[in-house]
DNA sequence: TGATCCGCAGACAGACCTGTCTACTGTGAG
DNA sequence: CTCACAGTAGACAGGTCTGTCTGCGGATCA
């Protein structure tokens, strides 16, 4: 069977399609199992069966948003060839992130909000952070920036804003404000030389 | 242990402080009435005829944080004359800030991560962001920038973003981060005549 | 044919949630 | 003293939560 789009969905991928949808749009604590599975149209041993408890059905949603979301900016950057147009392209995917009538912030800073220190939320979390940190670290890199390690946490500091400013106060053009932030603070950590 | 036994502080009074120290640091979700009570020392009674609910008592609660960070950051201001220095000082107070030990992100963004869409703390939020907003641009203006409300949206990201970071990666040093970017920013909106 | 397995439907347990209501206690005003 | 009233203690209602368990239908394979 090469057919990608199967009428039937194995229960797995019923349950994250629902939760990506349910728990992203509403809350990880305010939605409930019994939503997700009338929403998946799956039965609650199916759940417990593959997940064995919500808390790693949220794991498993927040990895999938975090594949998603890789593979959105690699995407974005690999669109690019010139080094500070491909760092710039980070931000410049904001625009169309913050414009989807879908979109609700970052799934991880929402989530992590009111998860218990030291549980699967705050791993994904951690581990989320840290592959975007690297990302900006490397692109900064091959901009030819001095220290870019420094500049990344800059950047971060921006994405993160934008991500969170673009929820709180319902404006996706706040994604432009972002761009040009990044842009004012590259155009900073470069060497005056090689500012061109 | 409820920890009163102090001169009698009114019920609205002991509600409250609970109130600030639950929901922030476990969240307003997860925090039920009865545990706000018990510590409190306070029946239930009292809350429902002091607030009439929960989410009345949320409200609240994020009015009385935003009325402590509001004196915070004035505070901070006001012990600097120079224009430039005032306006920095708004992120030099991140670094006290983030350093706490009950420090825990941000009280509005935690608690709109998951409520309801229209409800009352959305309005709590959207009051405080606006003020925050409407102190970087006064400042900024004060600060000879030709353009104080684009750069108020800038250093408003910028904060967002230290203290999302300063929460999620559980490093306060994210605070010195913030404050570079800041100036950066400031130097980068200042007619090259200007800047000094 | 029969055996095995996957998944659905839903009852159930036990805990917790918000919010209401009754009954009691201490205190201050007139 | 009497009365009003603010506050306490806690039962209660009605609902929701996570997680377990049983029973059943359909598919697959020897």
């Amino acid at each position: 069977m090469a057919t990608t789009a199967q009428p039937k969905r194995s229960p797995r991928e019923r349950l994250l399609a629902a939760a990506n949808e349910l728990f992203y749009h509403e809350g990880v604590q305010t939605v409930g199992i019994d939503r997700i599975i009338e929403h998946a149209g799956v039965a609650k041993a199916s759940l417990y069966n593959t997940f064995g408890s919500k808390e790693e059905l949220v794991r498993a949603y927040l990895e999938s948003r975090h594949g998603k979301t890789m593979d959105r900016l690699t995407r974005a950057v690999a669109a690019r060839t010139e080094p500070r147009a491909r760092l710039l392209a980070v931000f410049d995917s904001q625009t169309d992130l913050f414009a989807r009538p879908d979109f609700h912030g970052c799934a991880f800073a929402s989530a992590s909000a009111e998860a218990p220190r030291g549980g699967l939320v705050e791993q994904a979390t951690d581990t989320y952070r840290g592959e975007i940190r690297a990302l900006l670290a490397e692109l900064a890199a091959q901009a030819g920036v001095p220290d870019p390690a420094a500049l990344a946490r800059q950047l971060h500091l921006v994405y993160d804003g934008a991500t969170l400013s673009a929820r709180m106060d319902r404006d996706p053009s706040v994604a432009a404000v972002s761009r040009a932030t990044a842009e004012a603070l590259l155009d900073a950590a470069l060497p005056p030389a090689r500012r061109d």
